[in-house]
DNA sequence: TCACGTCTCTACCATTTGGTAGAGAAATCT
DNA sequence: AGATTTCTCTACCAAATGGTAGAGACGTGA
């Protein structure tokens, strides 16, 4: 009942490629090899390529909420604060997990029962986003609209940025370190200019 | 040498489906289907299925430059507004023609020379955008930043509210004409706060 | 009328796909 | 030791994939 490591090796495997070529180009076969391993432990571990997307939804969704709950107590109590850390932890994986986002955003791509599946696991925190945007607009500390969409718009942006290096790239930006840390500065004055109460 | 509506109809189809479904999960047969017509067909008028994707992209490019163009002409001298009417014009298709989006945000999982196909044909479009906003910036019109990173998030922003209309969803946004015209006006005015000189 | 180019078709093919069946090694339990 | 469970394997399969070969219908110009 142990071991779990080859049952876990397929699901960062199967999250890297998914995230990077998308979910309906990469097959078992891929999957497995990249893992060395043959498709039929994969099917052994997952009963089918279906269930192995879920698991792998839930595995990525895990990994992101931890990281944007911990952000969202991390800072103080100015909300372009807040959001700044949650844009940035967003933007951690980004560097250092390209994938991770890449696979949110395949959602578009899949069929109604992993796209609910995956909503289930998310809207704790989009409530919460939700709330916390709706509550300091009423103070006038953010700036006045409508916080679904802002939402939705903060999302597009960040991981616009950080799912399509190559649309980046072909407005010249030059993908190494430096240009990373450049676009982080960049993308959180954006969002901090977009938020700002008038 | 005429006729030419054939080739048109599978182009079409292809762009929607490649833009909806996106490019690796769309079959020759799926195409063949939906024109009404056998794959055989297809690869008469396209001599393969890179081909036919290499087709589809100039397709979709030269239907979003003349959308572009026009609106880049279009407006007063005034830069928030120019950039207003670019980000209107592109938002059109969103509601028009969802593929056309979707498609060209597919281009980060095709292979290298499909890439370079299309930055081929994006390209002056994007020099023109990238000399503009810097001039403003130096007039001090715009906010000071890097135009570079600056279009890339434009970009990210407006297509990422155009293609991902589920994850909109999951922040609680109804898909309706009414959804749609407020999902437009906090587009703009999130854009224009963002880009407000300081 | 005849030849020719245009256009779509049927018939195939090799490869890859997701998935099943079941054998065999190795550890764990009794 | 023997029995059982855990794990990965080889050997298949039916369906779908991109692609080739070539026939036949169609209109047009000579």
């Amino acid at each position: 009942m142990v071991n779990g490591s080859t049952r876990i090796r397929i699901l960062d495997t199967a999250l890297d490629l998914f995230g990077t070529r998308g979910v309906g180009t990469v097959s078992l076969d891929d999957i497995a090899d990249a893992v060395g391993v043959r498709k039929q432990t994969v099917l052994y571990w997952f009963k089918s390529r279906s269930g192995l997307i879920d698991a792998v939804l839930d595995h990525a969704a895990d990994e992101l909420l931890v990281v944007v709950e911990a952000a969202i107590r991390s800072r103080g109590d100015e909300p372009l604060d807040r959001v700044d850390a949650v844009v940035c932890a967003v933007f951690r994986p980004v560097v250092r997990r390209p994938a991770l986002l890449g696979l949110i955003r395949e959602v578009t791509r899949l069929d109604e029962s992993h796209i609910n599946h995956l909503r289930g696991r998310l809207s704790a925190v989009v409530e919460r986003c939700l709330s916390y945007l709706t509550s300091e607009m009423e103070k006038g500390r953010l700036r006045t609209c409508d916080p679904m969409v802002l939402a939705g718009l903060l999302y597009s942006t960040v991981s616009g940025t950080g799912t399509e290096p190559i649309v980046l790239e072909t407005f010249g930006w030059e993908p190494n370190a430096a240009g990373l840390r450049q676009v982080r500065r960049e993308l959180r004055g954006f969002v901090r200019a977009a938020l700002q109460p008038n």
